[in-house]
DNA sequence: ATACTATATGAGTATATACTCATATAGTCA
DNA sequence: TGACTATATGAGTATATACTCATATAGTAT
C-alpha cells in the first residue's frame, strides 16, 4: 500500500515535533556540524543523537556525509525554519484571536 | 517547570502530525463542522474523532463550542495550513536539491 | 599489528499514542 | 417522564517513541 499525502506531511511534521529536533535543526542553521559537536553543545547522549539524526536524515530534512571517522550534517531543506517560524506562531497566539473567531459565528 | 519554547513548537507540531487530524483540518478549511459531520465524511470511529478533536482544541489549533448537543469545531489559526503546505513541499523535494547542497562543501 | 576516536545499533525499559468497545453524560423531543 | 441523539471518557490492547547502557563497526594514528 502507498504512502498518502497525509502521511507524507505527517511524517515531516513528525520528524520535527520533537525538542531535542528542532534544538538541533536550530544548532545547524549556522552550518555543517558533526555528531560530536552537537552532541556536547546540546547535552545529547551520543546514541540518543545518533537516532535523532537517523530520523532527520529519513525525512530528509538534514543531509548528511562523512568525513574520516566523523559524519556532518547539513540542513538539507531550509523551509523547515519557516514550519519551525510559524509554529512559534501559533503557540503564542493569543486568546484574543481565538475568541474573535468565536464571535464571527 | 516551565516550557521550553522548543516544547511549545514541538506541541503545535505534534499535535498536527497525524494522517487523521490534517484530514480533518483540511475538511475544516471549508467551515464550521460538527462530529458528527466530520466522522461519517472521513469515516473516522466516534470516540477515536472525539480524541481527535481534543488534541486539536488543547493546542488551539481550533475552537469549540456548544450547540444543543453537537459540539461544533472551527479552524482558530489559519496558518497551519501554511505549515501543512510547507510540510507538502519539504516531504516532495527532489533529491537533485540535496545534491546541490552536498555540492556545496 | 594495537590503541584510540566517532558513530551506529542491539537490548531493555518506561512512557505515549492510536485505536476499539462499552458506558456515562448531556441535551432534545414526544 | 422515557426514548433518542451526540459527545466524552474509562478500560484494555497494540504499537511507537525516547532514552540509556553496552557493544559493534569503521576509520585514524602510532
Amino acid at each position: 500500500m502507498q504512502t498518502s499525502r497525509y502521511e507524507l506531511k505527517a511524517n515531516v511534521l513528525n520528524a520535527l515535533a520533537h525538542p531535542n529536533r528542532i534544538r538541533i535543526l536550530e544548532y545547524l542553521k549556522a552550518g555543517a556540524k558533526c555528531n560530536c559537536e552537537i552532541a556536547p553543545a546540546l547535552d545529547l547522549e551520543q546514541s540518543n543523537l545518533s537516532r535523532h539524526m537517523k530520523i532527520l536524515v529519513q525525512e530528509k530534512i538534514v543531509v548528511s556525509w562523512k568525513d574520516g571517522l566523523r559524519v556532518n550534517y547539513k540542513i538539507a531543506d531550509k523551509q523547515i525554519f519557516d514550519i519551525l517560524s510559524l509554529a512559534g506562531k501559533v503557540a503564542h497566539a493569543e486568546a484574543k484571536t481565538r475568541v474573535k473567531i468565536l464571535e464571527e459565528q
